[in-house]
DNA sequence: CATCTAATTAGATATTCATTAAATAAGCTA
DNA sequence: TAGCTTATTTAATGAATATCTAATTAGATG
């Protein structure tokens, strides 16, 4: 997503009048004049405010004779939340350089790996501490294929090939932020959103 | 109301250069001179921008001699992507009327409290379940001012007169979002941001 | 067609906000 | 101390924008 997409994604939700539009619709469609009454403003302030949000793709519209009932666009709103986020992590790595940090939790990350997996790539258990758990979830979520989504069924059956607490591990993946779960679709995450153990403790 | 606080984040980033300055400061710490350069400005422009990431809490600084370091509030980042839309599905939940799952949450609030607390008032021990310990977490956070700031010393302390594990629990204070840390300043989360279990498994 | 309703546009005003140059402050060094 | 570097404040300017009223459009219905 371009540097534009997002100030504009961003400009759409910097307006008080503007996130309580959105706050009402979340409750289910509703026409200008009945918007304007809750809000306060004149239908035109409406109208105005309906174009930044409509331009913003985060909302739709539908006409019924001669009114017109706007609705949240469910699923943008839920696939941007991140937008910049991301766009300032994607970019950065283009930036940035390697630090002498890299190389000391590369080792470290080894040394993990080495211990807590058997040879034949079994996870023995769950790391307690957390820098290592995270290093745990981390290498199993690299063996997940990117953008692809899996339902829960298969999500257990990946985990299982490692370790028998299927459902211990799901949690972590999506508590600590490596996947991403809409109703019952899970998603990897990219990396650059994965918790990380420098920020933590 | 906490809209301020969501509005005040989306205008932090609703600014070309500041998302520039964002992209530039996830590469590593810069100082004002050098992201003058870069983004083509001046420097009261980068000190004028500074201030509003700073107000978003978005960055963080840190002096040396007289050169002072931005760099950015990775966490907060993190934990506010979603900030608007957990505010707008909340609200939404509040105007539609009470379900009949509120119902249901509420006996297990207080199932979970009663079994899980000794009478007077201490933990017996974290919940494993996700569902279970988020309430926990959630009484506990109950029991702190909001709007007070706390240093780390005195979160300890404070959790200390429910578990011993307070480092534990500070951690998973943090990780569902129920308060949040800069630097050693910890301040309580407004509830809307706090991790819910309907979302999550 | 005449009329009603809802939505939009146009024009006007006030506010917010990004930007800069110039002045000031804060901290270091010789 | 004087002098250097970096950052902040101030005041000014121009651009963007939130809001209103009044006029206009679009669609439906008599």
């Amino acid at each position: 997503m371009q540097l534009d997409k997002v100030v504009a994604y961003h400009k759409a939700l910097a307006d008080p009048t503007r996130i309580k539009m959105l706050i009402m619709l979340a409750g289910g469609e509703l026409n200008g004049q009945t918007l304007a009454e809750k809000l306060g403003v004149s239908p035109a302030t409406v109208t105005h405010h309906a174009a930044k949000l409509r331009e913003a793709s985060l909302i739709n519209e539908r006409r019924e004779k001669n009114t017109i009932y706007f609705c949240l666009n469910d699923y943008f709103i839920k696939s941007n939340a991140n937008a910049a986020e991301k766009l300032i992590y994607r970019n950065a790595e283009r930036e940035g350089g390697e630090n002498a940090m890299e190389e000391s939790n590369k080792r470290l990350k080894d040394s993990v790996i080495r211990n807590f997996f058997t040879s034949d790539g079994r996870l023995k258990h769950i790391p307690v501490q957390l820098k290592k758990k995270l290093i745990v979830l981390q290498h199993l979520a690299d063996q997940l294929a990117k953008g692809q989504t899996y339902t829960e069924k298969e999500i257990n059956a990946f985990i299982k090939r490692f370790h028998d607490d299927f459902a211990t591990i799901r949690r972590e993946f999506i508590m600590h932020q490596l996947m991403y779960r809409e109703k019952d679709v899970y998603e990897l995450n990219p990396p650059e959103l994965w918790a990380k153990w420098e920020t933590l403790s």
